[in-house]
DNA sequence: TTGGATAGTCAACAAGGCTGACATAAAGTC
DNA sequence: GACTTTATGTCAGCCTTGTTGACTATCCAA
């Protein structure tokens, strides 16, 4: 091979633990900006960010039950029974039995939930949109995949089942 | 205007509500990955996410006083101090009165700390790695654009406050 | 000498993870 | 029909890690 894209030569450079590091440090601080914007809505509303992201997936996949929640979100049936109780307590999401197994509860958005999902929703993606305009098409598709190869096989199947573009 | 390149054409499908929507989850799931690894490892140290992440700055700025810990970490001090005083006791990390200023802390890691630090750095390192080995160079230089872009002007400060390659 | 900054501590509380035990209903199997 | 498995929900209790508020001590600088 030439020159580029040679393995072992200088382009490996970006392989270099700084370079890993300073890789770590970005996914820590763009974490933490990623989820502040949803934070100060949830505050106002009482939730926490469990609750967004139950939110967030209900309305991804309309209809998904319990279970499929579960593996989603990678929390225990108690952890996630406690958020979900309190948002169909409080009408925002509605658990209707299944038709063919009727042990399935299938989970729903309520309007209300709708509303409070889209709202939560359009905080992320503004900081999402921002960052996407400045950095571009080409960084975009490269920032999806690294995020997609990091997040490992089991996180991918979960990752691709979700409704696509 | 014409296709390619213009603002406003086709080129602008990556700011899809829908193309933000998968970012979003991308962010979600790499990051549960991201952090998988060294929370493994602190498990069997008897320590949380919190012990990891103050280690991780402590060793990459030897001598930071709690203050600028603080603002890096973005935690309170009551919550920083429970965790620096668990990994003081512990002979991790030392704490030294400061020589100008004898009111500020200047943290540094012991031996049996960097030990740690190292450990759970290579666990981490491991997985960041072979994401930027699949994605290649291109993807990952476009993949910190996006995180820093996203991070925002605060966040990206202390990102930059951090020792460079 | 007084005010502000830095550091630490105590107490109390909340969110949201976890385990374990147990109950119920539905579905599947023999 | 009896038994087992699956899906769900619930109770109790524990842990980590975040929060606020109140208070102390030290030190620097005006």
């Amino acid at each position: 091979m030439a020159d580029s894209g040679s393995p072992g030569g200088e382009t490996l450079l970006f392989l270099t633990d700084e370079q890993l590091r300073k890789g770590i440090e970005a996914m820590f601080f763009a974490y933490r900006a990623f989820t502040a914007d949803p934070d100060r809505l949830l505050e106002e509303y009482g939730y926490g960010r469990a609750h967004h992201r139950a939110l967030h997936f209900i309305n991804r996949q309309p209809g998904l039950t319990v279970t499929t929640l579960l593996a989603v979100l990678g929390v225990t049936k108690q952890s996630l029974n406690r958020v979900l109780r309190t948002l169909i307590e409080d009408g925002l999401v509605e658990s209707r039995v299944g038709t063919r197994d009727k042990r399935e509860r299938r989970l729903h958005l309520t309007a209300e939930g709708e509303t409070l999902e889209r709202a939560l929703s359009e905080a992320q993606r503004g900081r999402m949109r921002s960052a996407y305009r400045a950095a571009g098409p080409q960084a975009v598709a490269g920032f999806r995949q690294v995020l997609e190869a990091m997040m490992g096989p089991d996180l991918h199947k979960l990752y691709q089942m979700m409704k696509d573009d």
